[in-house]
DNA sequence: AATTTGACTGACA
DNA sequence: CTGTCAGCCAAAT
């Protein structure tokens, strides 16, 4: 499996989140079969953003501490990130430090790999 | 070619 | 709760 596969199977596998639940970078490197791949899985899903058929709904895919990654200063990224899973119906937790945060034991999504 | 970075994770203090 | 450390590896510097 190169790079390019390895991005088609990360968003293949994100495409399969269902609506109103998350999961995590690590799970997503798991569910492809390379479960030490997590970081990888963070920069494919950054090379997105641009418009792509069908959708990858990113924003499904946070930290494995239920945090929203804040990745840089400012209002970026991340508050886009809890706006669009608040708009599907996820509860998002913010703290007085602008902390987000998602209940992984209500909105988690952890199928075993092989199971899909 | 060598070193650092990064939308990470898990274990431990 | 916060902080540190080690493990991981493609890409960027």
């Amino acid at each position: 499996m190169d790079g390019a596969e390895f991005h088609a199977a990360v968003y293949d596998t994100v495409r399969l989140i269902p609506p109103q639940k998350v999961t995590s970078y690590g799970h997503i490197a798991k569910l492809i079969g390379m479960p030490n791949r997590s970081r990888h899985v963070g920069q494919a899903l950054k090379f997105l953003t641009a418009e792509t058929t069908p959708p990858v709904p990113w924003y499904r895919v946070i930290s494995s501490s239920g945090t929203i990654s804040s990745r840089g200063p400012g209002t970026t990224g991340a508050q886009n990130q809890s706006n669009e899973l608040e708009a599907e119906g996820v509860e998002v937790t913010v703290g007085r430090t602008g902390e987000m945060k998602v209940d992984f034991s209500v909105y988690g999504w952890f199928p075993e790999p092989g199971s899909i």
